[in-house]
DNA sequence: AGCACGCCGACT
DNA sequence: GTCGGCGTGCTC
């Protein structure tokens, strides 16, 4: 560390790839204010930028004839609490990127501006008059239950659950585990209440999967707080309401932040507890650019600040689960639901060999019969949207593959969405991939045949068939083709709420959230993919997914049946999905997962390439293994490189190389080490590294 | 990330 | 004969 007083540069934060920081000089008038997280302007090339000062050093690795004086700081920029930086510097670290490279993209756009020569007022200012947001202002959602302004009393172990958190000063990490409906949120929600009563400045962060999918949650929210202001904070928020909402918390305007992943860096000057709600979720870990895990940032966030974090979920990550085991985390369950009742009720159908009716095997079209007639709501789930999977020719064997991309185009109903007469033509084959699309071709391009068949079945044919069975009954179909429109998927829940549809449609969109209070059939559609997967995790996944679907049916109690069709029916996941037993499908997985050494017993990193050629990615990453072989770091385990799972997307060829310790610090140093000599290899190859990757 | 410099197709 | 495609290389 530089000492202040000699310091003759100050390192500058920017948003560019590979580097920690730049330096700059700086005018003596300036060093009293120079002080890591200070806003800086820059001159940068021919232009200026928006920078935070890292740090002061005396020394500089830059020739002195290059090294240019800062421009002045920003004026009514905030101050950025310590917090904040410790998090960007520990992140910045542990996914080994630059400082910059972290610290730009969690500031939100406005702030990040160059501000024009003569602009009246600065963007600060601006944000600052906007001011917070008031949830009470929220609309809540039509047909949802009528939120109470008091707290609702607590069961015993809601209680229970938390008096242990209240009584937590200082770092703690719990797990709050139970399932749908056991009543995590009103233990978080009076938990948050008690820490905002600690003091006028006391702050709460809750971290949430998708803001679009807990309108719910947020409805509550407003009704428990609706004198608090609340900060909303994720990615879809216009640039000056995030702006706004950002400052307001970073000034302590706004005791209490909700939002997706990248609200784990709002600054929070008075941070006083952190909830991560449905910590297993896969949305946390963030996908691009710095792959950073927001729960696992959390958890590092709450240990430097020495406050406590919750992380709920029905089905907690292997990792969290085993450190509840471990005792690192303190496990705190609600057994059983709220309401009371008894789980749902497990049928699973192999589907092979039966006469199926638009791919439903008979007892689910029995099933969901009887559930119309009785004037109930069912759901099917399938994990797959559009109408088929794929468009295959009869004579030949053509199948309707990307030609950007190592898959098919899935064939999709388009225009007049849910409609039932819809004119039979008008479809397209679309990539979920790279999003390519085209026309379904009139004959096969390969022979001219005209008979091209849609193979396998999609949210939108299975929607097709069930109005076909169920001519009297009201469909509703909800994947990220209806959420696309506007509010679309909004309407289709608040249908099936008010009691205006009777069966639903749906991909994993209709998991999460939803409290449908006349649904008691639930049928599962083909999960088999996840159970036989070439990703480890892929189990881990599917558990989660059905517990959640099945969470849906029945959730005020009374009889309620899923019914899964499956070709392994005597599939363990499925044993343990019918008793509702996390713990013993936890434990079996692990052990698995100890035996073939696979998180969480080892820790992972991938280094992914992608270039026009599979050839050239290997070739890169075969350089890249030979550097790493090179260095000497004991336990850690190189793999040779492989191509992806899904080896071209959008045209680009790609491919990945595992490393992998069972320790750590013994990672991280290897990583170190081994990206700086990546740093030396000449390459037209696109690379990036990923730190405790997802899917492998 | 921008915004330059640098070698190969369709235009006045 | 030029204008311009975006490929790669640097910015303290």
């Amino acid at each position: 560390m530089a000492s202040q007083a000699a310091a003759r540069y100050a390192r500058v934060a920017l948003d560019i790839p590979g580097a920690d920081g730049f330096d700059y000089g700086f005018d003596e008038a300036l060093r009293p204010t120079l002080t890591p997280g200070v806003w800086v302007l820059v001159p940068w090339g021919r232009g200026r930028r928006i920078g935070l000062v890292a740090e002061l050093v005396d020394d500089t690795p830059v020739p002195a004839d290059r090294i240019r004086p800062l421009i002045g700081t920003v004026p009514s920029a905030p101050q950025l609490p310590a917090s904040w930086l410790n998090l960007v510097r520990f992140a910045a670290g542990y996914y080994h990127r630059g400082f910059g490279e972290v610290a730009l993209p969690a500031i939100p756009k406005l702030f990040r501006a160059v501000p024009p020569v003569r602009a009246r007022g600065s963007a600060f200012e601006r944000a600052r008059q906007r001011g917070p947001v008031a949830l009470s202002g929220l609309a809540e959602p039509p047909g949802a239950p009528s939120p109470d302004r008091a707290a609702p009393a607590l069961t015993e172990a809601q209680c229970t659950a938390l008096d242990a958190l209240q009584q937590a000063d200082g770092f703690r990490v719990f797990l709050l585990h139970g399932v749908t409906g056991s009543g995590k949120t009103e233990v978080y929600l009076q938990w948050i209440a008690r820490l905002l009563e600690r003091g006028p400045d006391a702050q709460a962060l809750l971290l949430v999967p998708e803001i679009a999918l807990t309108p719910q949650l947020l409805a509550q929210v407003a009704a428990r707080f609706p004198s608090q202001p609340v900060a909303v904070l994720h990615s879809d928020l216009p640039d000056g309401e995030r702006a706004a909402q950002w400052l307001a918390a970073a000034e302590g305007r706004v005791r209490l932040v909700i939002g997706t992943r990248l609200a784990v860096f709002t600054p929070l000057p008075g941070l006083a507890g952190i909830v991560v709600d449905e910590e297993h979720d896969p949305s946390y870990k963030q996908q691009e650019g710095v792959r950073y895990s927001a729960r696992d940032l959390a958890v590092t966030l709450a240990a430097q600040c020495r406050v406590p974090v919750v992380l709920g979920s029905a089905t907690p990550s292997l990792e969290t689960w085993r450190a509840g085991t471990l005792g690192r985390y303190t496990r705190l369950t609600l057994p059983g639901r709220v309401a009371g009742g008894a789980p749902p009720r497990l049928l699973c159908v192999d589907p092979r060999g039966r006469r199926l009716q638009h791919s439903l095997v008979p007892e689910a079209v029995a099933a969901i019969g009887a559930c119309l007639a009785r004037g109930e709501q069912a759901l099917v789930f399938v994990n797959r949207r559009g109408y088929a999977p794929v468009l295959c020719c009869d004579a030949c064997g053509w199948l309707s593959r990307c030609d950007a991309c190592s898959s098919y185009r899935v064939l999709h109903r388009v225009g007049a969405e849910g409609a039932a007469d819809a004119g039979p033509s008008r479809y397209r084959l679309v990539c979920h991939h790279c999003s390519a699309e085209q026309r379904v071709p009139r004959s096969c391009p390969d022979c001219g045949n005209v008979d091209l068949t849609p193979l396998g079945r999609g949210t939108q044919r299975l929607e097709e068939g069930l109005r076909a069975l169920f001519p009297a009954a009201r469909v509703g179909r909800v994947d990220r083709d209806v959420a696309r429109r506007r509010g679309a998927a909004r309407e289709v829940i608040d249908a099936a709420h008010a009691g205006a549809l009777d069966l639903l449609v749906g991909t994993q969109m209709l998991a999460k959230g939803h409290d449908f209070r006349r649904l008691t059939l639930v049928v599962v559609v083909d999960p088999d993919s996840g159970l036989y997967s070439s990703d480890f995790r892929a189990p881990e996944r599917l558990f989660s997914v059905l517990m959640q679907v099945a969470g849906r049916a029945g959730r005020a109690g009374g009889d309620s049946t899923v019914i899964v069709q499956t070709r392994f029916p005597a599939h363990p996941l499925f044993d343990a999905l019918g008793r509702q037993d996390f713990a013993g499908f936890a434990a079996g997985q692990l052990e698995e997962r100890e035996a073939a050494e696979l998180p969480p017993f080892v820790h992972q990193a991938l280094v992914r390439a992608e270039a026009r050629s599979l050839e050239q990615a290997l070739e890169f990453l075969r350089a890249a293994r030979a550097a790493a072989v090179a260095i000497d770091a004991p336990g850690v385990r190189i793999f040779d490189p492989v191509q992806m799972p899904l080896v071209r997307l959008a045209g680009r060829e790609r491919a990945q190389l595992l490393v992998e310790s069972p320790a750590r610090p013994a990672l991280h140093r290897f990583l170190d080490a081994w990206l700086a000599a990546l740093a030396q290899l000449r390459t037209p190859v696109r690379w990036q590294l990923d730190v405790d990757p997802q899917e492998i």
